[in-house]
DNA sequence: GATGAATGAGTATTCATTCAT
DNA sequence: AATGAATGAATACTCATTCAT
């Protein structure tokens, strides 16, 4: 990727991130970066095109944090990816309202790039649910819908990081875990 | 409200919800009721108040199945206040997707709306954990964090609903039920 | 006329005066009065029919004013004529707002009864100069440029009262009749 | 300036003359030029925003023929002044009709740029009556009533002038002149 | 590679006027 | 006489995209 391709996508990220998808102009970004509007067009094709690029960019960096749990030590393993996510959105929240407050339904194509991201976050889950339960330490349970439950209450302890709700990572994890692990019941 | 009022919000009701706001025009609307576009504007004053008293009137459609719990058979009520939203999910999608897919930071007006209507489900979820460890049935854990897994879970559940990827509202809701009261570990 | 048909044009008389023609809705009126659209149409044909009868009506009642000058003691008759228009502007200023605020050029049949106006109003000056001539009291002069400096010079300061800019009515008579007649030279 | 906007600026100074303010489109300039309509917004910020450039342009345009009366010769030098701005109507009734039949009261920075440039009209005169007043050549007067006068006496002519009504601008300065400063009795 | 002037399709909104009741 | 819901023509303005230099 040329150094120009790289500068406009950046400051695109940072703007979209800010001012979302609809007000933000190609002249907002062309301005920010003090160069042509032509020259925007040398490298992306369209505005459609950049956000694109930026929600690909953006979801990638996410999924390079999302490693397959091994066998052994499994709940460290949870415990240290879900930390590692948790603490990208505590430190970049300019990627975090990305993804958070993307606008669905404008372009299906970048539905589907969430959706994407989103399906292969829940077919991890399912995974582990399933080979939890062969181990004989996760007990039955209906796992598509359960899974679903694990993702929500996942990333909406994010948007509550994100948007300053919830104090620390760190605290926010462990709470997790024994929520999903334990459940709520007291005396078991 | 007049006839024509409530015909028009409820033709833009629809028309939102499948289209999203973006690309719903306000001569989609009048074309869609075979109406002038002054008549339009003698009812809302612009594209933004249609969608705020759209979104105004979803809001309060749900709020009103949210009943507060009761202090006897609490397990009971709980499980009927979430089986009443999951199947209103199910049956008027209309609904479900205009607060599922609502594009934030359009207008800072709109996401006050919704922004109130999580804020009272969160109260709503806070409390009754407080009242569960009053009461010695739920363990001590960290409100804010376990509220908003909570939530998560429920509204994750909900969009599988609408998706179409989680078949029935009743297993659902037993579903969740477990996971969040006994979690996920085998044999406690 | 029609105790409606009065307070209408009444009413309108006073919106336009203070909002001047193109910001004063036909549902300003309407509203200010409380009747139904639709009973304007009943009195008047439209927005410009009104405004014609109010320019009319205004037009008509300054010149109820201007009264032909008599033989004898010309003088004292033309600073009659001068000081109760300049007095009118001063205690009635919605007329006078509408003559000096009328925005030419909307509707040529405006324009006219303006023009008629001062059509007479010149015919006058100039008939008055043409027998001051002949009675051997005005000096030779161009009427036709040295009436319309009198017109002039009359009407600015009229709106000098109007804009509250000049004090008093009487006042400005005696000044305006010493600069039309004896002119500003010193030590003649 | 650049040419582009000299270019419009300059249509729509003819255009605004000849249709006045609110006959006059946006698209009628961009169409009478062959320009797109998104070019004018290009060069200017709204319709408003055109016309406020032309009166802005056609206000200056004639203060550039004010020049303050210099001590020596003082009735020539006004007499120069005032014949400049009689033939620049004559000449160019373009720009005299923009002055004459703006359109008050639709926009306070529109009338603001005419009252401004009134007023420094006024203080001009006033100033000049004033000395003449010192210098003993002027008599005394309520140098506030006689300078809206001598204003209004002035821009009537101007505008007898502009409509064909007064034939030269030579002859009506003499006439303006002598009723000025002589007065119009006889035999003084 | 880079520029930026020009484009024009697309949309929201206003308001005088009508007409069935 | 009076009503007021409905009409729809008219216009301003935005902004993604192009292309000649």
């Amino acid at each position: 990727m040329k150094k120009r391709e790289e500068e406009i996508l950046s400051r695109a990220k940072a703007l979209f991130s800010s001012k979302g998808f609809h007000s933000l102009t190609v002249s907002d970004i062309v301005n920010s970066l003090g160069i042509a509007r032509g020259t925007f067009y040398l490298y992306f094709k369209n505005k459609d095109d950049v956000y694109r690029r930026v929600l690909e960019e953006t979801v990638s960096e996410i999924s390079k944090r999302l490693k397959r749990l091994p066998l052994d030590r499994p709940l460290e393993q949870l415990r240290e990816n879900l930390l590692s996510i948790l603490k990208l959105i505590e430190n970049d929240r300019e990627t975090a309202r990305l993804i958070f407050y993307h606008p669905y339904r404008l372009n299906p194509e970048f539905d589907s790039i969430l959706e994407d991201f989103y399906g292969k976050v829940l077919n991890l889950i399912e995974r582990a649910l399933l080979r939890g339960m062969e181990m004989g330490i996760v007990r039955e349970c209906n796992v598509s819908v359960v899974s679903r439950a694990i993702l929500g209450a996942f990333t909406e302890v994010g948007k509550g990081i994100l948007d300053g709700e919830i104090g620390g990572a760190e605290e926010a994890v462990d709470e997790l875990l024994s929520f999903g692990l334990r459940g709520l019941l007291e005396g078991r």
